[in-house]
DNA sequence: CTAAAAAAAGGTCATTTGACCTTAATTTCT
DNA sequence: AGAAATTAAGGTCAAATGACCTTTTTTTAG
């Protein structure tokens, strides 16, 4: 529903009603079965995404099939190749759906209309993009410092409530460890406890 | 010399001459010796830093002492922690002199004041952090998917120009492996060509 | 509800990687 | 220029990791 796009905003932001409907009314709603793409590398990122309901991910593919996760976006969270999509370049990275999903998309020319009109908006996405930039550095020493058992930890704290809705071997493809390293590192937790 | 920043600006955008003037009279000259801190972990990051001449470099330490790169920034880059420098919040991140480099610096409150009455500075600044935000993107994913081999082909593509600034011991720290590693991947590279 | 698909877990083994140590070469600094 | 410090490189070894395969369990979709 767009009525949880709207609370979201009133939640998070200070934006008037008038405002909230203005960029719900831009919004497409669009549904995604799961594992269905919403682009593929080489395609261009042409929507801002809105996760109403569900659960995206952001993953590079290796030559030999390899997953390799970015980022993970649940329900009342954004997604989007920023670099594709602020270039409207083809994106290295592909985007699909973990679980069934719901998803409000607005084109670039219709979301940047907004941009201008609404200027908390823009102050409101400018956070979000900040707070993405921040965690991204955070988890870039992390993939270069961490042992495994550290990944997986840092992951459980970080994101205990998607624990239970990913399979393992994403869970290794986020982490950048194997399936099979992922499941000593929790075999090896389980005895300890 | 402020020169070589000012014909940077001149180079790198469209700003006016007066502009130009404005914002390097703002700016404090700093150097620093090969090895010396900027700031360290636990204290903040009060300024925007260009780096006129040197290398500096961007790291967080484990607590056994290994250094783990985040970024090198060479004359005519710029360099922060963005998290520490917006919130005014302790940094995570180190920042020190690979080579002795000639700094300059400017505080918050000068530096949003020209962003504010700078339009052009502003497009500008956030042109670079978007660029910063791509590339560490790609670099997670390098982080998380590639080889040894891959990862240094990769930074030897990249930086070509640093290869022989940088003692190997910090390449091995940029690319999350140890030196040994990365010896073996230089080694096995010799016998090849 | 059931058949089919996907996921988890476990076994085995070869390889890679890093830790630790020593030696040689290079660089820095006074 | 010369002493001290840093860096590179190499040897050895144990541990960690991933590749590959099989079996069992769980989940999905018709």
């Amino acid at each position: 529903m767009i009525t949880a796009f709207e609370n979201y905003l009133r939640q998070e932001t200070s934006l008037s009603d008038a405002d909230i409907h203005q960029i719900s009314s831009l919004a497409i709603r669009r549904k995604l079965r799961r594992n269905e793409f919403l682009f593929r590398e080489g395609e261009v990122c042409r929507h801002k995404v809105f996760v109403i309901s569900g659960l995206l991910r952001i993953f590079g593919m290796t030559p030999d099939g390899g997953e390799h996760i970015l980022q993970f976006s649940p329900e009342t969270t954004w997604t989007i190749d920023a670099e594709s999509y602020d270039r409207q370049t083809p994106s290295i990275y592909n985007i699909d759906a973990v679980e069934p999903s719901e998803l409000l998309l607005w084109t670039k020319a219709d979301f940047d209309s907004l941009l201008t009109r609404i200027p908390q908006l823009k102050k409101f996405a400018e956070q979000l993009i900040s707070g993405n930039t921040y965690s991204g550095r955070r988890r870039l020493l992390t993939a270069l410092s961490a042992t495994p058992e550290q990944k997986y930890e840092d992951f459980v704290q970080t994101f205990p409530r998607l624990l239970s809705r990913l399979p393992l071997r994403m869970i290794a493809g986020y982490l950048g460890i194997s399936l099979k390293t992922l499941n000593r590192v929790r075999q090896a937790q389980l005895l300890r406890s």
